[in-house]
DNA sequence: GCCCGAACTGTACAGACTGCCCAGTGATTT
DNA sequence: AAATCACTGGGCAGTCTGTACAGTTCGGGC
């Protein structure tokens, strides 16, 4: 699936996004064709989704980050319900799932006064029958896919 | 805190994250100098984080992921925990978290089945008493911060 | 109304990198 | 033995980056 060559590279370029493909072919002695073909494999087979800029929504104003669970009239189904979150920009991310609830969103805000009002935006949405807001406290290991790149190159 | 043309750029660099700052001039209809100066002012206050690869699990083979609601001993605190789990690769990321549980995870796995072996590693950690686990079924929001750059443009 | 700082524009130059191509080599498969 | 594949090392033209500098615009303070 993925060799340690791809590992090193994923690891450098996450280390450094800022090198071309020549200072990595340097940085990881092989050839620069060699680099260039992982980094295209990689991309084409979806490993790598892109290089695009990572935001950090505390660095814009929106220091509270929470994790709210929706309950959904069964009637209609998740999909309107995901439509309308995905109109407020404060839903960072939104998964359904198994277990008590039906929805589980990452959301933002300026502060705990202003989550309220990204909760009640959520609670009106359309289908919307009960929410449970858990907030991030701390972030001890944040997002990250370095190690699990490295696991998979073990295989 | 940021403008128009700040969100634009972002905008764009996540659209085509390859083009470089000269494209990003030609399109935005703005002078090099400037484009450059903008990137260089968002990424030194944090603003953007970086562009390091977005590398994507089900990519490589986890295709499974989960949220675990950790519950831990009081005595010893969380940063023994936190230290344990950041050993684990399939852990993607960790926060911990006001209400019911005292941590919340998101975790991936090859299937179902190892799933419950990454499980398994997380419980055998010192110091939790407890989980609970949601499988995430779909993603019909993706993680996006865009429309969240765009929000904090019209400020 | 005037001045100032900050930001933007337009330009220039050297150095470096990219995309592309090709021949040769070694290892693995057929 | 022939073929396939990935990697090496080299070359070339075109382009971009980093940096610098002078001129212009714009908003606010005096």
């Amino acid at each position: 699936m993925i060799d340690d060559l791809d590992a090193r590279l994923i690891g450098l370029l996450n280390a450094e996004p800022r090198i071309g493909v020549l200072e990595c072919s340097r940085r990881l002695g092989v050839a620069r064709g060699t680099v260039q073909a992982r980094l295209d494999r990689l991309q084409e087979r979806g490993v790598i989704r892109g290089f695009g800029p990572e935001v950090d929504p505390a660095a814009l104003g929106y220091q509270v980050t929470a994790f709210i669970t929706l309950e959904i009239r069964q009637v209609g189904g998740h999909d309107p319900v995901a439509a309308r979150l995905a109109a407020i920009p404060e839903v960072i991310e939104a998964h359904t799932i198994t277990g008590g609830g039906d929805m589980l969103c990452r959301i933002v805000g300026r502060g705990n006064q202003d989550l309220q009002r990204v909760i009640d935006l959520i609670v009106d949405v359309e289908g919307v029958q009960r929410t449970s807001t858990v907030i991030a406290l701390a972030t001890p290991v944040p997002q990250r896919t370095l190690p699990l790149v490295r696991a998979a190159a073990r295989q």
